[in-house]
DNA sequence: CTCCTGTGCT
DNA sequence: AGCACGGGAG
C-alpha cells in the first residue's frame, strides 16, 4: 500500500506566487530582516489581518532591534494589544536585546545563530533565513504540511508534525538555487494559506492541480488520527488574558480588588495571577498592588 | 506530551 | 453557544 509521490512543478509555483501573493506589508520591498522577524513572530498564532495593523505600529514605532531593546516592557505588551499568547512580546524584546547588543542590531541571516535567540523555532528561524534574506531553507509551518500531504502524499491532510520527516520532505521539494528555493517556500506557506485550505481547497484555481497526488487519487478524506481541539472558555489562558487586559489598560499599579472584578473562581484567579508573576508577565508592587513589568 | 490567547466563523 | 485555530517552550 505505497502511496504515490508527485514531484511539485517549482517553476509554476514560483510564477503563480508572482501573480497572486497578497501584497502584505512585510513581503514589500526593502523590509529590513528586522521587519521579518517581527511579523513572524507575530503571525506564530494570529491570523494576517489580525497582525497586520499592529506590525505597522511596531515598524513606525521601533524600527531597529535596538529601540524595542529600549521601551520599557510594560509598553512592548501594550503595544502587543491582543495579539494573544503576550510570552511572545516578552521574548521578542529579548530577542532584539540579544540582536542589538550581540549581532551588531542586525537580525542574523543564519538558521543556527536565529534559532538560539528567545522565541525563535525551526519555523522562524527558517522563516526569516528564506523570506528576510532570500536563502535556501525549508520552511514548515501547518499550511505546507497539508500542500507537501495533499499535493506530495496524496493524503487528504498532514497527519501530527514529525518535524524530521517535514523538513526533509520540503528540502526534496526546494530547488539549489537560493533565490528561486527562497520564493518556493513562501508559494508554498501562500498555497497553503490561500488556494489549499483545511476545508475548502479551490482545486480549480490551483497552480499545482496537474500534479496534485491528491487530485489524482479522487481526493480522499483525511483518514488519520483526530486532531485535538483546544479549549479556551474556562481555561487559564482565558482567565490570564483578562487580568492582563486589565492591567493593560490602566496606567500605573491596580488595586487587587480590580483583578477580583474580572473573574468569580478565586482559586483559579489566584493561580493565574501566580503563573502571570513567574512568567515575568505583571510585578507585585511593595504595598501589593499589580502592575505591567518596569512600571512602577 | 501540555501549556500558552483571542477571534471569527458557523 | 460552540468550535477551530497554531509555533515555541518546558
Amino acid at each position: 500500500m505505497e502511496t504515490a509521490s508527485h514531484a511539485l512543478p517549482a517553476l509554476e509555483l514560483v510564477d503563480w506566487f508572482d501573480a497572486a501573493a497578497r501584497p502584505l506589508p512585510w513581503r514589500a520591498p526593502g523590509i529590513t530582516g528586522w521587519g521579518v522577524l517581527v511579523s513572524e513572530t507575530m503571525l506564530q498564532q494570529t491570523p494576517v489581518n489580525r497582525v497586520r495593523p499592529i506590525w505597522e505600529e511596531w515598524m513606525q514605532r521601533w524600527p531597529r532591534p535596538s529601540d524595542l531593546a529600549a521601551a520599557p516592557q510594560a509598553e512592548v505588551l501594550r503595544a502587543w494589544g491582543k495579539l494573544g499568547y503576550p510570552r511572545r512580546a516578552l521574548r521578542l524584546h529579548e530577542a532584539a536585546g540579544a540582536i542589538a547588543d550581540q549581532h551588531g542590531d542586525v537580525v542574523p541571516a543564519d538558521v543556527d545563530t536565529l534559532l538560539a535567540l528567545p522565541g525563535v523555532g525551526t519555523y522562524t528561524a527558517r522563516a526569516v533565513t528564506a523570506f528576510a534574506y532570500g536563502k535556501r531553507a525549508p520552511v514548515v509551518d501547518t499550511n505546507v504540511r497539508r500542500v507537501v500531504a495533499r499535493a506530495v502524499h496524496g493524503a487528504g491532510d498532514a497527519g501530527p508534525p514529525s518535524p524530521k520527516r517535514d523538513l526533509a520532505d520540503v528540502d526534496a521539494l526546494l530547488p539549489e538555487d537560493d533565490a528561486t528555493a527562497a520564493k518556493l517556500s513562501a508559494a508554498l506557506m501562500e498555497l497553503g494559506q490561500t488556494v489549499c485550505t483545511v476545508r475548502s481547497p479551490a482545486c480549480d484555481s490551483c497552480p499545482v492541480a496537474a500534479d496534485c497526488a491528491w487530485q489524482h487519487a479522487g481526493r480522499p478524506a483525511y483518514d488519520g488520527p483526530a486532531k485535538k481541539v483546544q479549549k479556551f472558555a474556562g481555561t487559564d489562558r482565558q482567565v490570564r488574558g483578562k487580568l492582563l487586559d486589565v492591567l493593560r489598560g490602566t496606567d500605573g499599579p491596580v488595586p487587587r480588588a480590580a483583578l477580583d472584578a474580572v473573574w468569580s473562581d478565586a482559586g483559579q484567579r489566584d493561580r493565574c495571577l501566580d503563573s502571570l508573576l513567574v512568567d515575568g508577565l505583571i510585578e507585585q508592587t511593595d504595598d501589593g498592588r499589580f502592575a505591567l513589568p518596569g512600571e512602577h
